[in-house]
DNA sequence: TATATTTGCAAGCATATACTTGCATAATGA
DNA sequence: TCATTATGCAAGTATATGCTTGCAAATATA
């Protein structure tokens, strides 16, 4: 049993999901986070350390604070892999790829960088 | 800690993950799975089991044998949770379009039914 | 400067997880 | 019928995981 530490570990526990969850909403600090959960800050912060392993984490420090950001390009790992077996479950493949066509689109001519 | 037994949990492991690949391919039997991994049956039937609870896999017998199926529909959950970030991640847009195409035309001129 | 705040590190603990070996059960086939 | 094959169940073990508490370091504030 070697120690794992990848995107899908990563994101198997529930808490860690939740926090992600937050600071894709917008960057937090550390005891802000913690402050939403029941258990220990010790214990946050761990799941916080997880996720920057990951990289589905990355932190700015302002002052003595530690801002959490979501960069959640790995999570592309995630999406292939179960978007490989989608006609395993819905054969909704086109469905799928209209929406990435309604995306595109909303790339080329939108509000982007 | 609550013991988990949900579909992210499910496909944190890599081997589960392998042997949802295998048998979505096709249906193979408990030891003909077991076969291709280096530990033991009986860990491999332990995840399997796992994968049963989570719905991921059905069994069906034939004589003394059982038969894995994949059943992927709980996956969706996993999909539809990572699709809410897609935005966090579109830069590899393009990819998975490339990835989906390949996965259409397999299927339109392939041994697809 | 003294105190409060934000955070990390370390040690310790209970449970989960992944694995093993041994044995039991059921179906198949000689 | 008896050996073989496919498989599950149970007990045991090592490591991982998720958590706690205590303490230290760095920054901010009175």
């Amino acid at each position: 049993m070697i120690q794992r530490r990848d995107v899908f570990q990563a994101i198997a526990d529930p808490t860690r999901r939740q926090i992600i969850n937050m600071v894709a909403a917008q960057p937090l600090n550390v005891n802000t986070i913690a402050d939403s959960f029941d258990v220990s800050r010790q214990a946050i912060s761990l799941h916080i350390k997880i996720l920057i392993e990951c990289e589905l984490l990355k932190i700015k420090k302002q002052g003595r604070e530690r801002y959490c950001e979501a960069q959640l390009d790995q999570l592309n790992e995630v999406a292939v892999w179960v978007e490989q077996y989608r006609q395993h479950f819905e054969s909704k493949l086109d469905n799928l790829e209209t929406y990435l066509d309604k995306l595109k689109k909303e790339r080329q001519h939108g509000k982007q960088h």
